[in-house]
RNA sequence: GGCACCAUAGCCAAGUGGUAAGGCAGGGGUCUGCAAAACCCUUAUUCUCCAGUUCAAAUCUGGAUGGUGCCUCCA
């Protein structure tokens, strides 16, 4: 597999460090709100990065910390005059409903930083001894200068940056340089804080995710993703410390998703143009969130609008009617079948697979996924309505369709799966009997009745197909 | 001021040297008692514009235009 790596520019074949295992760490959410679809992108997009490498059964350790502690987190604690606790908690718990319903993987390890403190401290005295640190007023500071690949991720050079920009940054304070980031915050009146050899306080940001990720993953890990934003300062100041710290590279391949937009403008808290998960969820439900993620390739900018939501409802609707057509035919199907056109059925679902994977491979290219399972579901359609397949063939085009949505986070068995209780069954009989009859009036007056209580006959030359209306 | 990114049909969106995937929407049709679903036809001689390289460019190079992001919390 082919990942674009940022530190590169280019496209790489991913070589994990171990043979057939790739350790990953995803920037994870801070703990103050409900998340909205711009964060929500990171989190799918990686976890169907790390479903495809267990679908090609490569092991994957999996890391996504929350963010616990930080100025927002204290100001909406105090807000809500509750502590930065019970907040995180709160928030936590949240977020698992919202990621959950997206079909999202938890992380091997979900650490938060206020339990991570003794590794940050560790890791910012191994610092102090390497002399990368110096201390002011308020915490105590990293000296970007120091450390001479400063900016290498996202090809900065400090000099320029600070000519242009001191016209509309606040000037350094007391820091050094201006790229020069605090490791510990001392401890402010009213804000959480923990021992420290510098005195009571907090940590930074950027620690956090260097302590934890070498927590649970090593020095090196393989894999470090989140949003375009994150790559300055965040992640230049990540790989400032761990590789200060560690005196090895932190990462070996950088993953950046492109933002989602609104109006063509960065969908952000910040904007206040943001619309929560929690939100869309009740009116287009969290599956066709997900496959409107999907449907752009990660790296690219992706406008939120309606229409392109509507189409992802009703591109999703598509695969999961093919997959209960399917089901339905495989229900009703005729021993007398068709060899040359089932066997070739089973050729095409090879080269779904196929297409499937090479996409992917390519820098996990999910619109071209989609493009592939969008093809076997018409080419399934047509040949089934010009022969009769055989139930195996028919069943392996089932499964493809559905293991393939699987891969992507996405469950297209969830309509078909939903029982018809035997009273429905029942009416449906009559209407049939009705129409057999020529009783139009009575067999649409039951179809319209049993329509209201949110089921639909279609008439096959199967026989009457009946199936739930499944809500989000 | 610096550093990046983006520009493909009505909308969304792949494609990065070999003659424009896929989804949605629209129009027409087939099937149906009527529907629904499905299928067929139709929608970019062309990829923001201008030069250049090449047998060949949406794809490479240079330039222009428009838009966005980061440099401050940010997915």
């Amino acid at each position: 597999m082919r990942i674009y790596n940022d530190l590169t520019r280019r496209k790489e074949e991913l070589i994990p460090q171990q043979e057939n295992h790739v350790t990953v760490y995803v920037c994870g959410p801070t703990v103050y709100d409900l998340f909205h679809l711009g964060n929500a992108r990171p989190f799918v997009v990686y976890d169907t990065l790390r479903r495809y490498l267990l679908y090609k059964n490569v092991e994957v350790t999996y890391v996504q910390n929350f963010t616990d502690i930080d100025d927002k987190m204290i100001n909406r604690a105090q807000a809500l005059n509750i502590t930065v606790k019970q907040l995180a908690d709160e928030m936590i718990k949240e977020y698992y409903h919202d990621a959950d319903n997206l079909n999202v993987m938890r992380a091997d390890y979900h650490p938060r930083a206020t339990e991570t403190i003794p590794e940050i401290i560790e890791m910012i005295s191994i610092l102090e001894e390497k002399g990368y640190t110096y201390i002011l007023h308020d915490g105590v500071y990293f000296d970007t200068s120091k450390f001479a690949d400063y900016g290498k991720l996202s090809r900065r050079d400090l000099d320029d940056q600070e000519a242009g920009a001191s016209e509309r940054v606040e000037l350094l304070d007391d820091k050094r340089n201006l790229s020069d980031f605090v490791l510990w915050k001392l401890k402010k009146e009213g804000e959480p804080a923990w021992e420290s050899p510098w005195g009571e306080g907090r940590p930074g940001w950027h620690i956090e995710c260097s302590a934890m990720s070498k927590k649970y993953l090593g020095d090196t890990i393989d894999i470090h993703a989140g949003g375009m934003d994150l790559m300055f300062p965040h992640h230049e100041n990540e790989i400032a410390q761990s590789e200060a710290a560690n005196g090895k590279p932190f990462v070996n391949y950088w993953m950046h998703n492109g933002f989602i937009n609104v109006d063509n403008v960065k969908m952000a808290k910040s904007g206040g143009n943001f619309f929560l998960v929690r939100e869309l969820a009740g009116e287009y439900g969290y599956d066709v969130l997900r496959f409107f993620i999907l449907q752009a390739h990660y790296r690219m900018p992706l406008n939120f609008e309606e229409e392109p939501l509507m189409a992802a409802t009703h591109g999703w609707q598509r695969i999961l009617r093919s997959v209960e057509n399917i089901e339905f035919l495989i229900a009703n199907a005729n021993p007398e079948f068709d060899q040359t056109q089932s066997a070739e059925l089973s050729d095409y679902i090879i080269t779904t697979i196929k297409e499937f994977e090479r996409a992917m491979d390519d820098d996990l290219n999910t619109p071209d996924a989609f493009a592939a399972i969008f093809n076997l579901v018409r080419h399934v359609n047509i040949v089934s309505t010009d022969y009769a397949l055989s139930a195996d063939s028919l069943e392996k085009a089932r499964n493809c369709i559905v293991e393939l949505c699987a891969v992507l986070g996405l469950d297209a068995e969830k309509k078909a799966e939903a029982e018809i209780p035997a009273d429905i069954l029942e009416q449906v009989k009559l209407r049939d009997q009705a129409k057999a009859e020529r009783d139009f009036v009575t067999a649409d007056r039951i179809r319209d009745e049993l329509n209201a209580l949110g089921y639909k006959i279609e008439d096959t030359p199967q026989g009457p197909k009946v199936s739930r209306e499944v809500e989000n």
